[in-house]
DNA sequence: AATGAATGAGCCTTCATTCAT
DNA sequence: TATGAATGAAGGCTCATTCAT
């Protein structure tokens, strides 16, 4: 049953099952059998795609932050005024695509992990930079005071996700994402 | 060399070599014989003192929220106005105690594999609770407008001591804590 | 050297290697990694076709006892009186196949650990009720002098099967299978 | 709270615990710490009294042989036709002391495990020499036709305690004892 | 391209034994 | 005499990775 030209849709099989089964078993009880067989292929075919282990990791966080990118630009792209591209960047970090459990799951443990991951961290200081460039953007520019807010909302929003993350609070992505704009608003302002 | 006694020791030595080894080794490759090394004694007694590796793990955890609680209780304490105890509560958080690099580590690993252990997952929420409990008593009173500032504030204390943990910025404890006073300040106002 | 459809001759050779190794160092010094080691394999490979080392003892034992079942069903198919029955079960218990020093060995060793093993304990009960009723049989039917001389018989056979397992009298099987059968005789008189 | 002279009776102690240990959780089970447990001494006083724990499980194999022996001579003593002296045997065997649970459960293990263990290998033959010695003294002198049913008659004892041992049908000792009395004279007739 | 058998390193855990007290 | 803290060697088991097919 080889079949030619299946690469691309391999490769993002196995990123979904392995954000799913993070989502499921947690990341200590990730292992690569497990992914194969929730992708529906067998163990061995995993390093047919990828390096190792952690390359499918770093790949699976690649390609969520990735997902965001294009969400927040999306949404930048149709803001107009300082407040709008402000709720742009939250909008598209509380929106489906990037709020689903599995998700919210996989990118907590994964984000945790990076301290010791190399690569995984590389990815994740590009997303910060990004998110602060942004926020400095829609906050009228760099300045001390604005690095200051940028720095806040940042730690605002990862925080609002990271407590989703855990259920702590049967969070409704809907209510969450009005909280962040209110809150960000309150930050942003003097 | 055994002695008599030193179970409280023992512990104390083990709880430390856990967080020490979190971070520098990561919470995946922590393991117990690593522990055991680090602390200085035999991969078996560790066993003699904790039920398994988990439950040394969740004392780990046990024993940062303590510390936390107890570092809180003192500065409420001392604090007469609403807003000193809200300061109160942030600057614990932000105590040189509270937040070594060892700690914030083994803090991120540990909130973020909480999902899928039992143990961590219901003493995270006893903390979750009563930090909410204590942020809405120094906003004075539960309503739900101080909900949405409660879970903000609890959001950006959980988000900046995430991002620390990541030396993404290279973070220095004074100018953190009093970015999140500040900005605490902000969300709790009007 | 990963070969296709190696499943039932591993497993062979898995039981074989167990009960040979039961023989040579007994159980209690019997390990995972003798018994991959003395069938030429990697000690892992063992959890690939065996759920864990006791799946692996039960299923030794079940391959003796099997074994043993057809031994005794081919016997028993050429017997027309009562007594010719009698000296198929006898003979059958004593056959080359099922008194190899290796096998009365682990039959030994794994009898006597079944009190503490549910599931060696289970297929033992079978062999009990299966050799009771076959002594029945050939003793002329249920009834409850015939319940005491099956009994005898049965504890007879296992006996002096156990005592061969010592190996406490360098026992010939030629000349054990007749004390058997001669034995045994003289308990189905009256 | 160290005491003089209570050597012989925390042997005993000993000695009783791991009979009983072996019973209730099989000898593979029976660590010495918790032979200690059952004992209400702790550990390390095991190796005070014994030189290692084999040597605690020789002891334990040799008060019940001793005990045996005991209950043996006390009744060939009363013991006076040659029918009297093949009872007293076998009814020594079924004795209370010598078939209660926890002695047959030790002594099935213990006699399956002998195969490996010097020690209990030699004291068990010792066992099986005097059994036949007695034996073939009650049934009139050693000769060959004696040899054999002496043979059968330590064969069916071993076999209904052995059977006994597992518990497999619920046995009664005053049934048992009675059975083995009448199946023993059969084998001991012409 | 795909399988899954096979390896082997390493982990957690247990336990007989020793030893300071 | 007695304790129980401590050691260290093994054991069962898991799992990333490789490789013949």
């Amino acid at each position: 049953m080889p079949k030619v030209g299946m690469g691309p849709v391999r490769r993002k099989q196995l990123v979904d099952a392995t954000i799913s089964s993070i989502h499921t078993y947690g990341l200590a009880d990730t292992t690569v059998t497990r992914i194969a067989r929730s992708a529906g292929v067998s163990p061995g075919i995993v390093h047919h795609y990828f390096t190792d282990k952690d390359d499918l990791l770093f790949e699976s966080m690649r390609q969520m932050l990735r997902s965001l990118k294009i969400e927040v630009l999306k949404r930048l792209k149709n803001s107009n005024t300082k407040a709008e591209r402000l709720n742009a960047i939250i909008e598209a970090s509380f929106s489906p695509e990037q709020f689903s459990p599995e998700v919210t799951s996989a990118w907590l443990a994964l984000y945790a992990s990076s301290r010791h991951s190399p690569g995984l961290f590389r990815i994740l200081q590009l997303y910060h930079r990004r998110l602060r460039s942004n926020l400095l953007d829609a906050l009228g520019g760099n300045n001390p005071q604005n690095l200051d807010k940028a720095e806040a909302i940042a730690a605002l929003i990862d925080g609002l996700y990271l407590r989703a993350a855990l259920n702590l609070d049967d969070s409704d992505m809907q209510q969450l994402q009005q909280l962040a704009c209110k809150m960000s608003a309150k930050l942003a302002g003097n």
